[in-house]
DNA sequence: TGCGATTAAATCGTATGCGATTGACTTAGG
DNA sequence: CCTAAGTCAATCGCATACGATTTAATCGCA
């Protein structure tokens, strides 16, 4: 009879370790600044394009508001933006970056490549990996309205 | 000047996200089952070999003490395995399956292949995206000893 | 043999993630 | 204009993850 798969062997394990060895290796990274990798992320995306709307952000990092929420209110808490609601509809909040917010982003914009040399792979296979995993992620998972 | 990279650019973030909605891929297929993924990884890894240590696990799944113990409580809760001490070394923990484990292991086993056909990718292209994660992985967190 | 170094697991604290629900606000339709 | 439906963020509960520390057991080596 034909064995079952162990998890070493199986895809979703291999997605699941490669992306936690990618945020390890991030953390020594990101550490010095007092981020963790999700508000990296934040902060990386707001940096690109202030005053966005939670629900916006959301939808490009793919996280829901239970997640959001707190992540952002320690954001807040250590002065990196502000959380405001939108005059025009009350029920968004709308994130800006503080001074201090834009100063960290930019202390930050360096870690990318950091990452890039340690994962020892070449621009083109960077790029080519990143495409088949967005193109997975899709199928699994469309992104929202 | 170059602008930043954003998120969605980034092969950390689609390798981040891409494990997100491969979680959320399994998860209907494992909930009827009463099972959570790692959880679900831990059974298949017991089902290949049972009698693993929980270091031996832990390597092999790239999860800390700190993760497993209350993971492997919660199963042992359910029922579905047995936590004893190693009687030539009592610091070692030893994993057993339960008949209700090994009855679970085997109403699981066809969910690989469930998440395979919602992937949309063939075999090869599974294999080889497996076998880069792992070299990634591998690259970025080395195998404890 | 005996004690310091090492190892294994457990514990503690913090930060995600997400399903389900709630509450406030806005919109749509009559 | 006024209510029913929809939307958005917040909250609650639970389950990972992991750094740092603690405790218990074993090993190494004089």
């Amino acid at each position: 009879m034909l064995m079952a798969l162990t998890p070493p062997d199986m895809l979703c394990f291999a997605l699941h370790s490669a992306a936690q060895a990618v945020h390890s290796a991030y953390t020594p990274l990101l550490e010095p600044l007092g981020l963790t990798y999700p508000q990296y992320l934040v902060l990386a995306s707001l940096a690109a394009e202030d005053g966005q709307g939670m629900g916006q952000l959301g939808a490009s990092l793919r996280l829901e508001s239970n997640t959001l929420t707190p992540l952002l209110k320690r954001m807040q808490a250590a002065g990196w933006l502000t959380r405001s609601r939108d005059p025009a509809d009350d029920r968004k909040v709308v994130l800006r970056l503080t001074d201090a917010g834009r100063t960290l982003a930019q202390r930050a914009a360096d870690v990318p490549r950091a990452f890039a040399e340690k994962t020892g792979l070449n621009p083109d296979q960077i790029r080519d990996l990143r495409d088949v995993l967005a193109v997975l992620r899709n199928r699994l998972k469309p992104a929202k309205a």
